[in-house]
DNA sequence: TGTTAGCACTCACTCGCAGCGAGTGCTAAC
DNA sequence: GTTAGCACTCGCTGCGAGTGAGTGCTAACA
């Protein structure tokens, strides 16, 4: 007994219709609400057989099936290849990112909005990381008599600050110069880099001594904390899905979105695929045994990867996700893309 | 009928034990369990006085009573001007702020992250807000060939970054010497005052033309976007009480915490007191029908005010939380405080 | 006059049970 | 191979009795 192409027609309608109504579907159902010449009885042969192959559940006897994991794998797979992905959803999200401002962090929480209401489903973006970012530019401005502002902006166009508290008094000059040198020493490092470099630094220039050594203490904590913004949309929608219902779910969903560290390590996992879709189980994550995520890449200028994500229920609208994703991971790239004004003009 | 020394022992009898266990207590409970040295039928007949006065309410017949909003801003406002406010736990905070990075954004996270696991509801912080903040240091980077960083450094510590795109490719010695020019003419002005200036900068440096106007448009949506950051903990705490356990008032929750310009807004209404405690309709937000807030204030160098809160149940444990709110306004105020190197040295 | 014991009454909540109906698997006929 | 028919399963709904916490009232007591 194989899967001949009735059955691969029989169960596409299944996985269908458990999308749209979240209920056990039925023999019955499917061979009224989709025509397909066949009487429920002889669905009920078929899907009898889909069971045993493992694409279908049956919650108990005398409820109707429900797509498996493996269901919707393959549903999924057979959705990335022969789909090619529409993106005609482009204009309304298009339309929703004129008139923005452009600030990296501001973007992504926009992008997570967006990504969100347009699905319906709980959205992550991940900022640009890969191959390490590079020092541009070091700045120090003085904020108070005794402390100064070390603004370090990468190639991410990631801007990173710290205080640096001193006990003598600054002088704006001084900090000028500083900054000067450090720029020219550390330009083009990356911040691991720059922190071996320093101590070397601090020797050519005692006289700085103190206010140098706190910017090295900046740079390490500024390596090694490293918490990327993580932006998220959404996650009340989550709880207008049955399948979360349970509020002890909900809780430790909502709970798990609230663990950024977490939730970036989950999402940014990288396939050598520019879509991954991790169903149920494959998630890996024992919170969301029931939950899909589907994840994109955008790339920089620079060729970093950024990384967009949806979370749903297993029974997620795929086709419509991944026809969002496509666009918004596009506009993404566009966005933060190599320079072309092409988006940004617009406004 | 007035409200006696007697009755208002009852009454708090009542808020503590409704506080403690979210079911309306009856009077048997109230003489067995807090030994008042009177029958339940004594009490019977002072809970009935109670609901007259306004302070008690009973869902049906047969329940016990619960504590109105009026009972509860009873309670608050003796706990405010007797109770002092302790600050015990100070220990813990300080624990959790130890060897921590000083970004500005990081540092509201983990307030907001520190106060929800301490308290078990749901916290939020408001960066510091109030005179605008001035412009100290302007500087333009160059991310690649047509496209530049602008870095603005405000009195507050806070940087706002955005790209400007230009035409021609731009040349570094010339990116640095406009930054130069550009915080030398607005450095001690607001971002709105800035704006203003910006027509005749670019009149007296007609060779950047594009660059400043590009840099004029940043600065224009900077000062309309201000979308401060909103640091949220513990939303999924709130889904711990029963009075959540209804999804629609659960979810209407959690979507109001999504919507951070609302909900800024909503914390950020200042009184003149460094307490406010808003219970039930007194939010005048219907989603929060029955939930108090509780927020405070907490003061940066320059004067400008930031702002904590604590959203949760109306029958929240106030003092416990304002307890602990009065140790994170003190330790956030130290933290962005004046320039005493105490909170941080320790570092 | 304030306090208390006693009692009737209310009413939300729980539990068990019958009935319903969607859905299945099997069998026999087409 | 397909389909009609039928017996069977079993979760869900609704209903009615029983339970118990809690009240208000009255009458007795200090």
């Amino acid at each position: 007994m194989g899967m001949d192409e009735r059955k691969f027609r029989i169960l596409q309608a299944i996985i269908d219709d458990y999308i749209l109504t979240a209920v056990p579907v039925g023999s019955r159902t499917i061979s009224k609400k989709y025509d397909m010449g066949l009487s429920s009885a002889t669905i009920r042969n078929e899907m009898s057989d889909l069971e045993e192959l493992g694409y279908l559940d049956q919650p108990h006897v005398s409820a109707g099936r429900v797509p498996s994991a493996k269901a919707y794998r393959l549903y999924v797979d057979q959705l990335l290849q022969a789909g090619r992905l529409r993106t005609d959803s482009d204009m309304a999200l298009r339309a929703h990112f004129l008139g923005r401002t452009r600030q990296m962090e501001e973007v992504m929480d926009h992008a997570a909005q967006v990504l969100s209401s347009l699905t319906n489903y709980t959205a992550v973006v991940l900022p640009p990381t890969g191959t390490q970012p590079r020092i541009r530019n070091i700045q120090l401005v003085s904020v108070s008599d005794n402390a100064a502002l070390a603004v370090i902006v990468t190639d991410a166009g990631v801007v990173r600050d710290a205080v640096i508290r001193v006990s003598e008094e600054l002088d704006q000059d001084a900090l000028y110069s500083v900054s000067r040198t450090l720029t020219g020493e550390l330009a083009g490092k990356t911040l691991s880099e720059a922190v071996e470099r320093m101590p070397e630094i601090i020797r050519g220039m005692q006289s700085q001594a103190e206010l140098l050594e706190g910017f090295g203490d900046v740079m390490n904590t500024q390596q090694q904390a490293n918490h990327p913004h993580v932006a998220i949309g959404g996650t009340s929608n989550m709880l207008n899905y049955p399948e979360y219902a349970d509020m002890e779910k909900a809780r430790s969903f909502l709970s798990l979105m609230e663990t950024r560290d977490r939730l970036a390590d989950i999402i940014g996992q990288k396939g050598e695929m520019s879509f991954t879709v991790r169903i149920g189980p494959e998630t890996g994550v024992p919170e969301m045994a029931d939950c899909s995520i589907v994840t994109a890449t955008y790339t920089t200028g620079n060729g970093q990867q950024g990384t967009i994500g949806v979370i749903g229920p297993t029974r997620m609208q795929y086709s419509r996700v991944l026809e969002v994703m496509n666009t918004m991971g596009r506009q993404l790239s566009e966005l933060f893309g190599t320079g072309e004004d092409d988006v940004l003009k617009l406004e």
